[in-house]
DNA sequence: ACATGTGAACTGCTTCACAGCG
DNA sequence: CGCTGTGAAGCAGTTCACATGT
């Protein structure tokens, strides 16, 4: 076997929060990375990225070894370690459900295609949409989702339908044999549990807002 | 005292996962009172919210006590509990900075209205953009932030600038007295512990759903 | 009989603090 | 000497289980 990285695996279970702040770490080693730096510390790391230094050092401990004593992280090598553990050295194909304002502002979100995240299928039921092109990328009728599917299965399917159609095309996308899906429907989704979902829902983001600025207006600690 | 119904405030803190799920309940209220539901238990609500009935009954405890023993909860009366717990019983000022294309998305984006959020400012910095109207609303130039806030401070400020402007930006809205920030840039934010800052990072969901992808690949338990 | 409200137990994430190593 | 890596301690959120009220 050639020198494949042994992609690091644990064999506990990892908390999401652990995998979102890996995330957050890789951009801040991005910056970091733009701005020359070779080596950086689990202080700094957690300064940019709203943490604490044990956290950082925690986070990463479940994965291996990857700083040196008294000197800290190697930029680049930790970049690399951090897109392996997260799966981003490859490339992830995901449809996008839903051409309305939302989905039409994501297909071009330039998030996405920094990571290796293509969008190869945009669907919508709007005839009036049908055929448009979004960003290289025709739109489709859901009538074709299931067919265009067999023939190359995406990863990812991103949900930017109404409400209340969501779990109806959750259903569909599912039985598609998609195994992953991205949610910005406001209503909570049920599938299988071979199936992953993470729902993004902005309305609910905005209202725990308001509830602190209810609290801080009622004489609450920022804490 | 009239019948003023007294704002529950506990007094202990409540947890940002517990705020979260109130305002799931709200929607799942909604759509039973939608489908003529006078009254709804822990259960029914836990298993259409994706969660647990003793999770529902915990969550509502900590700002009293909204149901009858033997019969569960009134919807009407709990939409109300809730609206009043989440501080929707207002209209919340909102100002979008950065008219790009997710901004411009979100200036229609109907789950705000629904709650009372009220877009009354949209601003870029981009003079093409300046001078158009998104939804009823003209888009003024970043210039002008300042002087309008100073006229009629909004309530909330939702960022939608690239990465690379956002904490200049964050900085701006903060010094013209703004109290809580909804940060759509992929990108942390630094501000005084006087604001509140939530952030909706959808590369970062995106790269979690990869990640339980890998994971899954390896053969791990979906849990 | 049914479903809430809640102390107590439990689970698991975070923080602490320090041994170990460059 | 500085900074990582990590057991141990601490703490917060969740689940359990049952007393209580209708």
């Amino acid at each position: 076997m050639p020198n494949t990285p042994a992609l690091p695996s644990p064999e506990k279970h990892i908390a999401e929060s652990t995998v979102r702040r890996l995330s957050l770490y890789l951009r801040v080693l991005d910056q970091a990375a733009a701005r020359g730096l070779q080596t950086i510390s689990s202080v700094v790391l957690a300064e940019e990225g709203g943490t604490t230094s044990a956290q950082v050092r925690k986070d990463l401990s479940f994965f291996g070894s990857f700083g040196k004593r008294g000197r800290g992280y190697d930029v680049a090598e930790l970049v690399t370690a951090l897109q392996d553990i997260l799966g981003l050295g490859r490339e992830w194909k995901v449809y996008i459900v839903g051409a309305g304002k939302i989905g039409s502002a994501l297909v071009s979100y330039r998030g996405f295609s920094q990571r290796g995240f293509r969008v190869v299928g945009i669907y919508d039921n709007n005839p009036q949409m049908v055929g448009r092109m979004l960003d290289g990328v025709g739109i489709r009728s859901m009538a074709q989702l299931e067919h265009d599917a067999a023939r190359e299965l995406p990863d990812i399917a991103v949900l930017t339908v109404p409400a209340e159609h969501a779990q109806a095309v959750a259903d569909r996308v599912v039985a598609a044999g998609i195994r992953a899906i991205m949610n910005f429907a406001p209503a909570p989704l049920h599938v299988p549990p071979s199936v992953t979902v993470k729902s993004v829902n902005m309305a609910l983001e905005l209202e725990g807002l308001a509830y602190a600025l209810v609290r801080r207006d009622a004489g609450e600690p920022p804490r």
